[in-house]
DNA sequence: ACCTCCGGCACACAACTGTTTACTGAACCC
DNA sequence: GGGTTCAGTAAACAGTTGTGTGCCGGAGGT
């Protein structure tokens, strides 16, 4: 029995528990480190594990990388969906949405961090996994957005384009609170300050945006 | 004689070629790793010289790393300046600007790569000059917005603001160009096309941009 | 001409790496 | 209860790594 059972046995419950102390170990590594330079002796060293068994539960590193960036982001689309239908005044949507994201941050830090160090990192792999992901929320933000009165008669391309500026931002913007929870730039309350104009700089634009004619692409 | 001569001898041109084919073969390892996993003998091999000699040139390789951040930003503080001055219609300007970060990108591949993958980086000497030298740039894109007549009256903090997502724009623009010329996204039309309507989002919402009244930081 | 400087070298060091092998022993199924 | 499955082990493999030492030899200054 090895299929994901309904009755996990013993043993495939063991077997889980090891698997996720070495995705742990993993992610506490590369806070002060990245994937490429990540052993696999420095993780099962950690774990209190032979390095052969790791390869019982993945088959390189870089394996192990890319099921971190499924575990990151594959459970934040349902989140990003219900934070976006939730309807109010755009200042407080705004405000909501920079909170939010602030929150994320404060929960799942080694996460972010993973995520944004790994999106142009070394490994190609987990970057374009990571790249497929953020290009699902960039879709999902867009039909989200096509339904706003706002952007009624809007091209589907231009839609695009908006929902991809908006997860960017708030990729950045996520990165940038968690720079500043380890002191490294401005503090979170100017994060935020900054996070809310900018959406706002972005909001504007679409209120008044005119889907102009561009030879392209 | 070891100082900065006008006369440099023999010896420090002997010096200083080496020094530029560490520098050299060390952005070229940087293709299919991140500066963390670059190892001191993997450059000293490529070069053809003895790893003790690396030890004549830098301190470790993160220090080397600190000197490729100076050579990929710094020259280019004047390049911005001069392409920001020149004044034209705001369609134009956009599709100069964009044009001009695709031909930066095809000249200096390994220099994009590398500041992209590394100012989110393992190494944190590298990422705080990174950081550095975009605020750098962010400043002096701000001073060059705020004489212009559409933000004659806003206030510094937002000036300040549009810098910074100006230049992540670009930052981003050029990371994804990069990405369209090795195949690993979208192609470079597309990206041209994409990077252009962004532009033009954040230019509307400059000049309908309101200073409302918010709390903070 | 002689002495000094110094970039580069060869060598040695201990420590570390990923991967394979044959194995053990407890949980599992029938 | 007896046979099977399989997560985890120990040991060995051939490489690799960063760093320190002492030395060489050609260029530089006087």
């Amino acid at each position: 029995m090895s299929t994901t059972a309904s009755h996990p046995s013993q043993r495939d419950l063991q077997k889980a528990r090891t698997r996720r102390a070495l995705l742990d170990a993993g992610l506490d590594l590369l806070e002060h480190q990245s994937l490429s330079s990540l052993g696999l002796r420095e993780i099962t060293r950690v774990v209190g594990v032979s390095p052969a068994a790791f390869y019982r539960h993945f088959r390189d590193v870089s394996d192990l990388g890319v099921t971190l960036v499924e575990e990151s982001l594959g459970s934040l689309h349902p989140v990003i969906r219900a934070g976006l239908t939730e309807h109010s005044q755009d200042r407080d949507r705004i405000d909501h949405a920079v909170e939010a994201i602030a929150a994320y941050v404060r929960a799942h830090p080694g996460h972010v961090r993973f995520v944004a160090r790994e999106r142009h990192g070394g490994v190609a792999a987990v970057r374009t996994a990571i790249g497929a992901q953020l290009d699902r929320f960039a879709r999902e933000v867009a039909q989200v957005l096509a339904q706003d009165e706002v952007s009624r008669d809007w091209s589907e391309d231009d839609v695009r384009m908006l929902g991809e500026t908006y997860v960017d931002t708030m990729v950045m913007t996520a990165s940038a609170f968690l720079e500043a929870a380890q002191g490294e730039g401005p503090d979170e309350a100017t994060v935020a300050h900054t996070a809310r104009r900018r959406l706002r700089l972005i909001s504007v634009g679409r209120r008044h945006w005119t889907s102009e004619p561009d030879p392209g692409p």
